[in-house]
DNA sequence: TAGACGTGGGA
DNA sequence: TTCCCAAGTCT
Protein backbone atom coordinates (compact mmCIF):
# COMPACT_ATOMS: atom_id res chain seq x y z
CA UNK A 1 0.00 0.00 0.00
CA UNK A 2 1.32 3.63 -1.15
CA UNK A 3 -0.32 5.96 1.09
CA UNK A 4 2.55 7.02 2.64
CA UNK A 5 1.86 5.46 6.14
CA UNK A 6 4.85 3.84 5.99
CA UNK A 7 7.04 7.02 5.00
CA UNK A 8 5.23 9.61 7.35
CA UNK A 9 6.22 6.86 10.57
CA UNK A 10 9.90 6.83 9.16
CA UNK A 11 10.33 10.63 8.99
CA UNK A 12 8.89 10.46 12.19
CA UNK A 13 10.47 7.73 13.89
CA UNK A 14 13.82 9.70 12.63
CA UNK A 15 13.22 12.31 15.04
CA UNK A 16 11.47 11.08 17.78
CA UNK A 17 11.82 7.03 17.77
CA UNK A 18 14.07 5.06 20.36
CA UNK A 19 17.00 4.23 18.99
CA UNK A 20 18.99 2.97 21.93
CA UNK A 21 17.79 0.61 23.79
CA UNK A 22 20.35 -2.34 25.07
CA UNK A 23 19.09 -5.06 22.12
CA UNK A 24 19.56 -2.32 20.08
CA UNK A 25 23.43 -2.52 20.23
CA UNK A 26 25.93 -6.04 18.96
CA UNK A 27 22.41 -6.57 17.21
CA UNK A 28 22.14 -10.34 16.32
CA UNK A 29 19.54 -12.73 16.19
CA UNK A 30 20.18 -14.40 19.47
CA UNK A 31 20.18 -10.45 21.30
CA UNK A 32 16.68 -9.96 18.87
CA UNK A 33 15.26 -13.13 19.94
CA UNK A 34 15.97 -12.79 23.47
CA UNK A 35 14.47 -9.20 23.89
CA UNK A 36 11.47 -10.66 22.05
CA UNK A 37 10.56 -12.93 24.27
CA UNK A 38 11.62 -10.93 27.44
CA UNK A 39 9.11 -8.24 25.68
CA UNK A 40 6.13 -10.08 25.51
CA UNK A 41 3.37 -8.77 27.48
CA UNK A 42 6.31 -6.97 29.06
CA UNK A 43 6.98 -3.00 29.27
CA UNK A 44 10.60 -2.37 28.24
CA UNK A 45 11.41 -0.47 31.55
CA UNK A 46 10.72 -4.11 33.42
CA UNK A 47 12.82 -5.98 30.79
CA UNK A 48 16.05 -3.38 30.48
CA UNK A 49 17.83 -4.29 33.47
CA UNK A 50 16.73 -8.46 33.04
CA UNK A 51 17.81 -8.21 29.68
CA UNK A 52 21.44 -6.94 30.66
CA UNK A 53 21.65 -9.35 33.42
CA UNK A 54 20.58 -12.37 31.16
CA UNK A 55 23.34 -11.42 28.81
CA UNK A 56 25.87 -11.37 31.23
CA UNK A 57 25.46 -14.79 32.48
CA UNK A 58 23.91 -16.19 28.50
CA UNK A 59 26.08 -14.06 26.31
CA UNK A 60 25.38 -16.57 23.25
CA UNK A 61 22.51 -19.63 22.48
CA UNK A 62 25.56 -22.33 23.27
CA UNK A 63 25.87 -20.65 26.76
CA UNK A 64 21.88 -20.69 26.99
CA UNK A 65 21.13 -23.94 25.63
CA UNK A 66 24.16 -25.51 28.09
CA UNK A 67 23.08 -24.02 31.23
CA UNK A 68 21.31 -25.87 34.28
CA UNK A 69 17.03 -24.98 34.02
CA UNK A 70 17.67 -23.22 37.93
CA UNK A 71 19.94 -20.84 36.30
CA UNK A 72 18.08 -19.64 33.78
CA UNK A 73 14.75 -19.48 35.88
CA UNK A 74 16.89 -17.41 38.78
CA UNK A 75 17.22 -14.95 35.72
CA UNK A 76 13.58 -14.55 35.08
CA UNK A 77 12.57 -14.35 38.76
CA UNK A 78 9.87 -11.36 38.75
CA UNK A 79 9.64 -11.22 35.01
CA UNK A 80 6.62 -13.37 35.01
CA UNK A 81 5.61 -16.10 32.57
CA UNK A 82 7.95 -18.36 33.23
CA UNK A 83 6.93 -20.33 30.65
CA UNK A 84 8.63 -18.16 28.68
CA UNK A 85 11.90 -19.21 30.31
CA UNK A 86 11.66 -22.34 30.39
CA UNK A 87 10.86 -22.21 26.35
CA UNK A 88 13.28 -19.79 25.87
CA UNK A 89 15.81 -22.66 27.08
CA UNK A 90 14.66 -25.67 24.79
CA UNK A 91 14.63 -23.18 21.93
CA UNK A 92 18.17 -22.71 22.52
CA UNK A 93 19.14 -26.26 22.42
CA UNK A 94 16.83 -27.09 19.02
CA UNK A 95 18.79 -23.88 17.94
CA UNK A 96 22.63 -25.42 19.14
CA UNK A 97 21.12 -29.22 17.67
CA UNK A 98 18.80 -28.70 14.83
CA UNK A 99 20.28 -25.74 13.23
CA UNK A 100 23.53 -25.70 13.76
CA UNK A 101 23.91 -22.93 16.37
CA UNK A 102 22.52 -20.25 13.94
CA UNK A 103 18.75 -19.08 14.21
CA UNK A 104 17.01 -19.78 10.85
CA UNK A 105 16.19 -17.43 8.81
CA UNK A 106 12.55 -18.04 7.61
CA UNK A 107 8.94 -17.49 9.19
CA UNK A 108 8.38 -21.06 9.31
CA UNK A 109 11.23 -22.14 11.06
CA UNK A 110 11.18 -19.85 13.37
CA UNK A 111 7.53 -20.38 14.76
CA UNK A 112 8.28 -23.45 14.60
CA UNK A 113 10.55 -22.60 17.96
CA UNK A 114 9.15 -23.09 21.15
CA UNK A 115 7.52 -19.71 22.59
CA UNK A 116 8.06 -18.00 19.10
CA UNK A 117 4.79 -17.08 17.36
CA UNK A 118 4.04 -15.12 14.49
CA UNK A 119 4.50 -11.81 15.74
CA UNK A 120 7.95 -12.47 17.50
CA UNK A 121 9.12 -14.43 14.27
CA UNK A 122 8.71 -11.51 12.29
CA UNK A 123 9.97 -9.18 15.13
CA UNK A 124 12.92 -11.47 14.86
CA UNK A 125 13.28 -11.37 10.97
CA UNK A 126 12.63 -8.01 10.68
CA UNK A 127 15.19 -6.66 13.20
CA UNK A 128 17.77 -9.63 13.17
CA UNK A 129 17.73 -10.37 9.34
CA UNK A 130 16.11 -7.28 7.56
CA UNK A 131 13.68 -9.41 5.93
CA UNK A 132 9.82 -7.77 5.60
CA UNK A 133 7.45 -9.16 8.01
CA UNK A 134 4.72 -8.08 9.42
CA UNK A 135 4.44 -7.67 13.19
CA UNK A 136 1.45 -7.31 15.44
CA UNK A 137 1.60 -6.73 18.89
CA UNK A 138 -0.41 -4.33 21.36
CA UNK A 139 1.19 -1.27 20.46
CA UNK A 140 0.11 -2.10 16.37
CA UNK A 141 -2.79 -2.96 17.62
CA UNK A 142 -4.13 0.11 19.14
CA UNK A 143 -2.24 2.35 16.11
CA UNK A 144 -4.30 0.02 13.34
CA UNK A 145 -7.71 -0.34 15.27
CA UNK A 146 -7.50 3.33 15.41
CA UNK A 147 -6.22 4.00 12.20
CA UNK A 148 -8.71 1.52 10.16
CA UNK A 149 -11.65 2.25 13.36
CA UNK A 150 -11.43 -1.41 13.36
CA UNK A 151 -14.36 -2.07 16.02
CA UNK A 152 -14.74 -4.94 18.37
CA UNK A 153 -12.34 -6.69 20.65
CA UNK A 154 -8.45 -7.89 19.02
CA UNK A 155 -8.87 -10.81 21.29
CA UNK A 156 -11.75 -12.16 18.79
CA UNK A 157 -10.15 -14.05 15.46
CA UNK A 158 -12.35 -12.05 12.76
CA UNK A 159 -11.01 -8.85 14.64
CA UNK A 160 -6.95 -10.03 14.76
CA UNK A 161 -7.06 -11.30 11.21
CA UNK A 162 -8.51 -7.65 10.36
CA UNK A 163 -5.24 -6.13 12.10
CA UNK A 164 -3.29 -8.83 10.70
CA UNK A 165 -4.30 -7.49 7.15
CA UNK A 166 -3.83 -4.17 7.99
CA UNK A 167 -0.51 -4.88 9.06
CA UNK A 168 0.62 -6.88 6.16
CA UNK A 169 -0.92 -3.77 3.32
CA UNK A 170 0.92 -1.19 5.97
CA UNK A 171 4.70 -3.11 5.74
CA UNK A 172 7.03 -1.67 3.57
CA UNK A 173 10.06 -3.40 1.59
CA UNK A 174 12.87 -0.91 2.84
CA UNK A 175 13.90 0.14 6.14
CA UNK A 176 11.90 -3.20 7.50
CA UNK A 177 14.15 -2.81 10.75
CA UNK A 178 13.15 0.81 11.40
CA UNK A 179 10.05 0.50 10.54
CA UNK A 180 8.82 -2.25 12.84
CA UNK A 181 10.74 -0.80 15.58
CA UNK A 182 8.56 3.07 14.47
CA UNK A 183 5.38 1.30 14.68
CA UNK A 184 5.83 0.48 18.04
CA UNK A 185 7.48 3.07 19.01
CA UNK A 186 4.15 5.45 17.75
CA UNK A 187 1.49 2.95 19.91
CA UNK A 188 4.52 3.34 23.05
CA UNK A 189 4.67 7.19 22.87
CA UNK A 190 1.75 8.63 20.99
CA UNK A 191 -0.86 6.19 20.40
CA UNK A 192 -1.21 5.39 24.03
CA UNK A 193 -3.90 3.27 25.40
CA UNK A 194 -5.55 6.50 27.32
CA UNK A 195 -5.31 10.22 26.22
CA UNK A 196 -3.45 9.31 22.69
CA UNK A 197 -1.09 12.53 21.86
CA UNK A 198 -3.00 13.17 18.45
CA UNK A 199 -1.32 16.56 17.78
CA UNK A 200 2.09 15.25 17.64
CA UNK A 201 1.02 12.10 15.41
CA UNK A 202 2.58 11.78 12.17
CA UNK A 203 -0.30 9.88 11.02
CA UNK A 204 -3.37 12.35 12.34
CA UNK A 205 -3.98 12.92 8.80
CA UNK A 206 -5.51 9.72 7.82
CA UNK A 207 -6.74 8.18 11.12
CA UNK A 208 -10.52 7.50 11.05
CA UNK A 209 -10.80 7.69 15.20
CA UNK A 210 -9.32 10.90 15.27
CA UNK A 211 -11.55 12.26 12.18
CA UNK A 212 -14.19 10.97 14.27
CA UNK A 213 -12.55 11.68 17.79
CA UNK A 214 -13.50 8.36 18.65
CA UNK A 215 -9.90 7.33 19.92
CA UNK A 216 -11.21 5.78 23.11
CA UNK A 217 -13.47 3.58 21.34
CA UNK A 218 -10.46 1.84 19.89
CA UNK A 219 -9.45 -1.10 20.48
CA UNK A 220 -12.51 -2.53 21.57
CA UNK A 221 -12.32 -3.50 25.47
CA UNK A 222 -12.00 -7.43 26.53
CA UNK A 223 -15.25 -8.69 27.66
CA UNK A 224 -14.81 -8.87 31.85
CA UNK A 225 -15.13 -11.31 33.78
CA UNK A 226 -14.90 -11.15 37.54
CA UNK A 227 -12.08 -13.09 38.98
CA UNK A 228 -12.53 -15.76 41.78
CA UNK A 229 -11.17 -15.82 44.88
CA UNK A 230 -8.38 -18.51 45.91
CA UNK A 231 -6.80 -19.43 49.34
CA UNK A 232 -3.57 -21.13 50.62
CA UNK A 233 -1.74 -22.04 53.12
CA UNK A 234 2.11 -21.05 52.42
CA UNK A 235 4.29 -22.74 54.99
CA UNK A 236 7.62 -21.63 56.44
CA UNK A 237 9.67 -24.86 57.82
CA UNK A 238 12.57 -24.20 59.85
CA UNK A 239 14.74 -26.35 61.12
CA UNK A 240 17.01 -25.83 64.34
CA UNK A 241 19.87 -24.75 61.91
CA UNK A 242 17.59 -21.94 60.90
CA UNK A 243 17.31 -23.14 57.50
CA UNK A 244 14.05 -23.58 55.72
CA UNK A 245 12.42 -25.85 53.28
CA UNK A 246 11.83 -24.87 49.82
CA UNK A 247 9.49 -27.14 46.98
CA UNK A 248 10.27 -27.16 43.43
CA UNK A 249 6.50 -26.61 41.67
CA UNK A 250 5.57 -28.40 38.80
CA UNK A 251 6.96 -27.64 35.41
CA UNK A 252 3.17 -26.77 34.22
CA UNK A 253 0.61 -24.19 35.88
CA UNK A 254 1.62 -21.53 37.95
CA UNK A 255 4.94 -20.67 38.89
CA UNK A 256 5.89 -23.49 36.74
CA UNK A 257 9.67 -24.73 37.38
CA UNK A 258 10.25 -21.98 40.51
CA UNK A 259 11.23 -23.09 43.67
CA UNK A 260 8.73 -21.42 46.62
CA UNK A 261 7.41 -22.77 49.94
CA UNK A 262 4.98 -25.59 50.36
CA UNK A 263 1.50 -25.01 50.07
CA UNK A 264 -1.45 -26.75 52.31
CA UNK A 265 -4.66 -27.06 51.48
CA UNK A 266 -6.75 -24.43 53.20
CA UNK A 267 -9.17 -26.54 53.98
CA UNK A 268 -6.83 -27.39 57.25
CA UNK A 269 -7.69 -25.37 60.32
CA UNK A 270 -4.25 -23.42 62.24
CA UNK A 271 -4.11 -26.19 64.73
CA UNK A 272 -4.61 -29.18 62.30
CA UNK A 273 -0.93 -27.85 60.67
CA UNK A 274 1.10 -29.59 62.34
CA UNK A 275 -0.46 -33.02 61.62
CA UNK A 276 -0.71 -31.86 58.20
CA UNK A 277 2.84 -31.23 57.77
CA UNK A 278 3.80 -34.39 59.33
CA UNK A 279 1.37 -36.40 56.54
CA UNK A 280 2.46 -34.03 53.86
CA UNK A 281 6.71 -34.04 54.51
CA UNK A 282 7.01 -37.00 57.23
CA UNK A 283 8.05 -34.78 60.39
CA UNK A 284 6.33 -33.54 62.99
CA UNK A 285 6.27 -29.55 63.62
CA UNK A 286 5.52 -27.62 66.86
CA UNK A 287 2.63 -24.87 67.18
CA UNK A 288 2.20 -22.44 63.69
CA UNK A 289 2.83 -18.91 64.20
CA UNK A 290 -0.18 -17.37 62.25
CA UNK A 291 0.49 -13.56 60.71
CA UNK A 292 -2.17 -11.96 58.21
CA UNK A 293 -1.92 -12.88 54.97
CA UNK A 294 -1.88 -10.76 51.86
CA UNK A 295 -3.67 -11.22 48.92
CA UNK A 296 -1.86 -11.30 45.37
CA UNK A 297 -3.67 -10.58 41.81
CA UNK A 298 -2.68 -12.76 38.73
CA UNK A 299 -4.48 -11.96 35.44
CA UNK A 300 -7.19 -14.53 36.40
CA UNK A 301 -7.63 -14.55 40.07
CA UNK A 302 -7.17 -13.63 43.54
CA UNK A 303 -4.91 -15.63 45.44
CA UNK A 304 -5.16 -15.32 49.73
CA UNK A 305 -1.68 -16.28 50.74
CA UNK A 306 -1.91 -17.24 54.45
CA UNK A 307 1.95 -17.79 55.29
CA UNK A 308 2.75 -20.70 58.60
CA UNK A 309 5.47 -20.75 60.11
CA UNK A 310 6.00 -23.97 61.75
CA UNK A 311 9.59 -25.60 64.17
CA UNK A 312 10.51 -28.45 62.82
CA UNK A 313 10.89 -31.22 65.92
CA UNK A 314 11.96 -34.05 64.13
CA UNK A 315 14.87 -34.31 62.29
CA UNK A 316 14.21 -33.60 58.90
CA UNK A 317 14.71 -35.66 55.91
CA UNK A 318 12.50 -35.77 52.60
CA UNK A 319 12.41 -38.40 50.28
CA UNK A 320 11.82 -36.68 46.92
CA UNK A 321 15.53 -35.04 46.68
CA UNK A 322 14.33 -33.61 43.80
CA UNK A 323 11.46 -31.46 44.51
CA UNK A 324 13.19 -30.17 47.87
CA UNK A 325 15.59 -28.74 49.53
CA UNK A 326 16.60 -26.90 52.67
CA UNK A 327 18.30 -23.56 52.56
CA UNK A 328 19.14 -20.29 54.74
CA UNK A 329 16.96 -17.10 53.22
CA UNK A 330 20.25 -15.67 51.39
CA UNK A 331 20.70 -18.93 49.62
CA UNK A 332 16.96 -18.77 48.74
CA UNK A 333 16.84 -15.51 47.33
CA UNK A 334 19.58 -16.84 44.56
CA UNK A 335 16.93 -18.96 43.19
CA UNK A 336 14.43 -18.92 40.95
CA UNK A 337 11.58 -17.49 43.37
CA UNK A 338 8.08 -16.18 42.72
CA UNK A 339 8.19 -12.38 43.21
CA UNK A 340 5.54 -12.28 45.97
CA UNK A 341 7.17 -15.52 47.55
CA UNK A 342 10.46 -13.29 47.22
CA UNK A 343 8.92 -10.45 48.97
CA UNK A 344 8.07 -12.44 51.71
CA UNK A 345 11.61 -13.96 52.29
CA UNK A 346 13.11 -10.51 51.72
CA UNK A 347 11.02 -8.24 53.63
CA UNK A 348 8.97 -10.50 56.27
CA UNK A 349 8.39 -7.10 58.25
CA UNK A 350 5.88 -6.44 55.18
CA UNK A 351 3.80 -9.63 55.69
CA UNK A 352 4.87 -11.17 58.85
CA UNK A 353 4.43 -9.05 61.72
CA UNK A 354 6.29 -12.00 64.22
C1' DT B 1 -11.70 -20.89 20.94
C1' DA B 2 -11.40 -19.44 25.41
C1' DG B 3 -8.60 -19.77 29.31
C1' DA B 4 -4.00 -20.07 31.47
C1' DC B 5 0.00 -17.79 32.25
C1' DG B 6 2.99 -12.86 36.24
C1' DT B 7 4.07 -8.62 37.44
C1' DG B 8 4.12 -3.69 37.96
C1' DG B 9 2.34 0.74 36.70
C1' DG B 10 -1.26 3.97 35.40
C1' DA B 11 -5.89 5.75 35.98
C1' DT C 1 -8.89 -0.14 46.17
C1' DT C 2 -9.72 -2.02 42.08
C1' DC C 3 -9.46 -2.58 37.33
C1' DC C 4 -7.05 -2.61 33.07
C1' DC C 5 -3.44 -4.04 30.40
C1' DA C 6 1.61 -4.19 28.37
C1' DA C 7 6.82 -5.91 22.37
C1' DG C 8 1.85 -12.96 22.95
C1' DT C 9 2.03 -17.96 23.02
C1' DC C 10 0.33 -22.32 24.12
C1' DT C 11 -3.23 -25.68 24.96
Amino acid sequence: MNDGFAQKLLAWYDENGRHDLPWHHDRNPYRVWVSEIMLQQTQVTTVIPYFEAFMQRFPDVKALASAPVDDVLSHWSGLGYYARARNLQKAAQQVANEHGGEFPGNLEQLQALPGIGRSTAAAILAQAFQQRAAILDGNVKRVLARYHAIPGWPGKTDVLNQLWERAEEHTPDARIRDYTQAIMDLGAMVCTRSRPACDNCPLQNGCDAYANNETSLYPGSKPKKAKPEKTTWMVILEDHQGRILLERRPPSGIWGGLWSLPELDPAYGPEELPDACEQAFGFHCGEPELTSGFRHTFSHYHLHIQPARLTVQSPAHINDRDSYKWVHRDQALTLGLPAPIRTLLTAPEQTLLL
